[in-house]
DNA sequence: TGACAATAGGTGTATATGCACAGAATATGC
DNA sequence: GCATATTCTGTGCATATACACCTATTGTCA
């Protein structure tokens, strides 16, 4: 029952997540940063501060999830959490320099992986993958 | 920076990984069983008692993960696991009757979660998604 | 304004994941 | 047969995931 035989849809998309994570987080060992913790950082960056709330929404993750995965990267100084002012209960979660310094060189590793997969895989290909995944989560959401 | 613009190939196919265990999580609750535990105790009924190892090259996982995700399925009385007798070493993994009573059970629900996908998603594009991800793994093997 | 609903976040618990390191048993080669 | 390599498993640690339950704050509306 090589998982080439398992017809599980859960089963396989769990499968290949474990292995592309595997693969992009050997790429950015050298940055200290995880494929799932680059992410975090990138839309942090892009979007500026925000709530965890808003953050968990914006990348379809579950709240407890996300506020467990900032721990981390709070602690080792990548990113702040200050109460907010105008709602208290808000917590807005900030990049730090330190935290745009470590994913700008995670993300010059992250490029180098996203290349190596489209060179293994097909760029025309891991497109459709890139599409076909979303749509697959996006359907189970009913 | 909703996931429909990170093109994080990694990610996406954790945030599907996500949302389809999810859904067949809950649709297998009934049974008390996750879909991550039905695929181990379904390759154990196909394929009689297994070494960790053994088992865990099968489904392409980490040994290590694998031994301990097997915890909870022997606690719980659903397998066993005995010391080898040709091979000290080895521990031997193999389904019990009630381990066997739970699978039956859950494999209805899985079905209907797998029914339930390839409806919203489509059959032969649910059959295509499942041969990109294998071969998506596969990708990253080199 | 005061009761109640809705929202933001935290915590306890359990499973899932994988790396580094360790020990025990077996296989190999001389 | 013995030294060594390989194989099989376990453990410590850290991150990832999500459900149930909780508190605190804010919003709503009669």
């Amino acid at each position: 029952m090589h998982p080439n035989k398992v017809p599980c849809y859960a089963f396989n998309a769990r499968h290949a997540s474990r292995h592309l994570t595997q693969f992009y987080d050997h790429t950015l060992a050298p940055s200290g940063v995880r494929v799932t913790q680059l992410i975090l950082l990138n839309v942090l960056k892009l979007k500026g501060p925000l709530a965890i709330n808003a953050l968990a929404k914006s990348l379809e993750m579950d709240r407890t999830t996300l506020g467990r995965n900032l721990q981390p990267l709070e602690r080792d100084g990548l990113l702040e959490m200050v109460r907010s002012q105008e709602d208290k209960r808000r917590k807005d979660v900030r990049l730090t320099p330190v935290g745009e310094q470590k994913l700008e060189h995670a993300m010059t590793l992250w490029h180098e992986a996203q290349l190596r997969f489209e060179e293994h895989f097909g760029v025309e290909r891991a497109q459709r993958l890139l599409e076909e995944l979303r749509a697959a989560a996006a359907a189970v959401e009913l």
